[in-house]
DNA sequence: TTTGGCCCCCTTTTT
DNA sequence: GGGGGCCAAA
């Protein structure tokens, strides 16, 4: 009998069809990971275990719908909605709804984003004293964060000599109180930032015998995606969830671990034979998504990592096109040519945008792509960067909602008492603090009982106050008879946001309305959405769950046709037919920041892995020779992966001779700045085979630290207009027109003093500057 | 208390 | 080039 397992090649049935007890897949790029998860699950529900079961964790939540669908598809009934399966964070905090008041938090608590995090840190900085140059509130929330990943709690570092030693040896000898600061304030708020959601589900699991034993009980299987991006957290929870049956599957490729700035641990994909006894082991290696020439290349690149498992991806697909490597003076050149040649593509090969994606290692670098996709009218959509629910207005009106639903949360009430205006400045939000703080209640609290404390406030602000609080309690009220969007449009309304920014007028203040609009309309569809799932409620506070732990991929609807854009981590797990990473320089990708060790730089490469990999048919990379980064024009200069890939899957497009030169109008107005540093640009660059007889790069590294004027440059002198002479007028494209009046200096050095229209007279290297010759004399 | 101008930092990547 | 924080002035 014919049954869905036999959609699998052998290699894929094995793991699925695995009996109890722990298996490990290691699975390379697109080699039907997500499908091996997809049928391990319908295959244990169709052996009879209960959906209830079964606690799958994906990467997005968006993965986790889709495959519930696909599973519901395949075992052809409902039960697939009774599976737990989502993100870490999202699966963890429902599970804290639940348990989360034996540790002491209401079951409404509220998720802390990161600016949250940020803004609560850098208050208590202020209200510390402390310089804040030194205790930088990013810096600080970072390292707080990554203590927290890896259970380093506040009495674990208070105990720890070598931790505070680090801290007081960087000058932050009180980074352990704010840290205790910290969790104490969210902890009153009645709030978890996303390390907590680990965090504390960690603390329930141990200090609470009898909640892991129910815990364990009802997640007798577990699978785990992307395992080589788990952080330590996370680990000890799928550790102690496991431990009573032993039925965990994890599934991942260390090839692709790109995720240590956040903690992810590539040793526990490393570790887990050690970790459980009897592990299957299964690879899964042959890749079904990819050209020839893109696995080969893709695979020559990884060849570089000395830290590895041992794997051999391959595949049967056609040869395919080489990877294209193309060169372009700026990023404004380099996204004309990506535009062109998306355009190019959809009409030669008859493709939809949804076909492309294009990728980069900051999210910076999406602007200028943007730019050049507007103007050749390509609709396209960028995912991650400052996401929608961030914007101000958005962040504000949920503020109101946060605050109703628990209204001990510090920084919602932060954000929204004086917003719009109503006449309750920073001193009084200060004394109300230094109040909460005191008396050690949350904010609300204090302004409930303004009667019983003096603060020292004159009887106008007071009423201010009482009607902010009158005004939230008549939300709250209001939030026991009607839905989610109900509410949120009369906040909208009542508040006076909406008309705030109506009368604003301006461009902006309209996008903004719209915006709160589309968030309107987001939550009369979420609350649409819920009526069919019997267990949730449509309430305002599952929204405001589901805001705050969405990714923008879980967003996607992806029911119009669009080019994607995005960075290259969130690309993890997606595949395109058309792929352009950009951006391949040195600084930028490797990245400045990652290039200090080994390791460091080893997961640059894996990330560039990752890159190469989600491509089908077709990769492109390109670079520039300079790019704006923090609104200056810098150099750049090829990334060293482009020479780690073998030659033989790559065709470079921009021929050596041409790269030597200056061509871009853009370049000539540096030199109006007479910027010499600027000339350095001039030098060879990597990834282009430097010409017959020229030194090769590092050798001129080390030639230009000796002899800094060999850093002038070496250019070619073609470029010089040969009919120029004294007395010709040209046309120069931001000086305007101008006639000649002097020409001195040969070869490279041939200057021209040219007297222009507009007043000034300038010497321009004529290397440099292009000038259109009106007549020559 | 509010507003506008100035200055600094930022740019790695995300739940 | 942009956003946020701080300070001075109204």
């Amino acid at each position: 009998m014919k049954t869905f397992i036999d959609d699998l090649n052998d290699a894929q049935k094995a793991p699925v069809l695995h009996k109890d007890g722990p298996l490990m897949v290691i699975a390379g790029a697109g080699s039907g990971k997500t499908r091996v998860l997809t049928y391990r699950i319908a295959h244990l529900m169709a052996q009879g275990v209960d959906a209830f079961n079964i606690l799958a964790l994906t990467f997005t939540n968006k993965a986790a719908r889709e495959m519930k669908k696909r599973i519901a598809d395949i075992v052809g009934s409902s039960e697939a909605k009774n599976l737990w399966m989502g993100t870490f964070h999202s699966v963890f905090a429902k599970l804290l709804r639940f348990d989360g008041d034996k540790l002491g938090y209401p079951s409404n608590y509220t998720i802390y984003d990161t600016q949250d995090s940020q803004r609560l840190i850098a208050s208590i900085i202020k209200e510390m004293g402390l310089d804040k140059d030194i205790y930088k509130y990013k810096q600080i929330q970072n390292r707080i964060s990554s203590y927290k990943n890896s259970l380093i709690t506040v009495k674990a570092y208070m105990q720890n000599p070598e931790l505070i030693e680090a801290d007081a040896m960087a000058k932050r000898p009180r980074l352990g109180d704010i840290y205790e600061e910290y969790v104490n304030r969210c902890f009153k708020a009645g709030a978890m930032d996303f390390d907590d959601l680990l965090l504390r589900t960690n603390e329930l699991l141990s200090r609470f015998p009898e909640v892991l034993m129910k815990y364990q009980d009802r997640f007798r299987y577990i699978l785990v995606d992307e395992y080589q991006d788990t952080n330590h957290s996370q680990y000890l929870i799928v550790k102690a969830l496991s431990d009573r049956y032993q039925n965990i599957c994890v599934v991942g490729d260390d090839a692709q671990s790109i995720y240590s700035f956040r903690g992810a641990n590539i040793s526990n994909i490393l570790n887990f034979q050690r970790d459980y006894d009897n592990v299957g082991m299964y690879r899964l290696e042959q890749n079904y998504r990819s050209t020839k020439n893109i696995v080969n290349a893709a695979n020559s690149v990884i060849a570089n990592n000395k830290n590895q498992l041992e794997k051999e991806v391959w595949t049967h697909n056609d040869e395919g096109a080489p990877i294209i490597i193309h060169r372009s003076i700026t990023d404004a050149e380099e996204g004309r040519y990506v535009a062109g040649s998306i355009f190019e593509n959809k009409m030669q090969h008859q493709l939809h945008n949804g076909h492309f994606a294009v990728l980069y290692r900051t999210n910076s670098q999406s602007r200028a792509i943007e730019d050049a996709l507007r103007k050749r009218d390509i609709p396209y959509r960028i995912y991650g960067g400052l996401s929608f629910y961030q914007r101000k207005e958005i962040k504000d009106i949920l503020s109101y909602l946060r605050l109703v639903i628990n209204p001990k949360d510090e920084e919602a009430l932060k954000r929204i008492i004086n917003f719009p205006a109503r006449g309750i400045g920073q001193t009084t939000l200060d004394k109300l603090v230094v109040a909460a703080n005191h008396y050690g209640r949350s904010i609300f609290e204090v302004l409930e009982n303004l009667e019983r404390i003096d603060l020292k406030i004159n009887s106008g602000t007071k009423r201010k106050l009482e009607e902010f609080v009158t005004m939230i309690k008549s939300f709250q009220i209001m939030n026991e008879g009607v839905d989610a969007f109900t509410l949120a449009e009369h906040v909208a309304k009542k508040t006076g946001i909406l008309l705030e920014f109506k009368k604003d007028g301006t461009p902006e203040g309209i996008a903004r309305m719209e915006n709160i609009e589309e968030l309107l309309n987001g939550i009369k569809d979420f609350v649409e959405g819920q009526k069919e799932i019997a267990v949730a409620t449509g309430d305002i506070g599952e929204f405001l769950e589901d805001v705050a732990l969405a990714t923008d991929l879980d967003k996607d609807t992806g029911d119009d046709d669009r080019v994607a854009l995005m960075t290259i981590h969130l690309a993890k797990g997606l595949e395109f037919p058309y792929i352009y990473v950009v951006g391949m320089e040195e600084d930028l990708f490797p990245s400045a920041m990652s290039m200090n060790t080994r390791s460091e730089l080893e997961e640059e490469r894996r990330l560039f892995y990752v890159a190469l990999t989600r491509a089908e048919k077709q990769a492109y990379l390109t670079y520039t020779q300079n790019r704006y980064r923090w609104g200056k024009l810098i150099d750049a200069e090829p990334s060293r992966f482009l020479e780690e890939i073998d030659e033989q899957y790559v065709e470079n497009l921009t021929p050596i001779d041409t790269g030597y030169r200056y061509k871009s109008l853009i370049d000539v107005d540096i030199f109006g700045d007479v910027d010499k540093s600027r000339l350095r640009q001039t030098k060879p660059k990597r990834g282009t085979p430097p010409a017959i007889g020229k030194p090769n790069e590092t050798q001129l590294r080390k030639l230009r630290r000796l002899k800094p004027e060999l850093s002038k440059p070496i250019g070619n002198t073609n470029v010089v207009d040969p009919n120029l002479s004294e007395g010709a007028m040209v046309n120069h494209t931001r000086f305007g027109k101008g006639v000649v009046l002097k020409i001195e200096g040969v070869g490279n050095d041939k200057k021209a003093e040219i007297k222009f229209d507009q007043g000034d007279t300038k010497k321009l290297l004529l290397r440099f500057a292009k000038l259109e010759v009106l007549s020559t004399d």
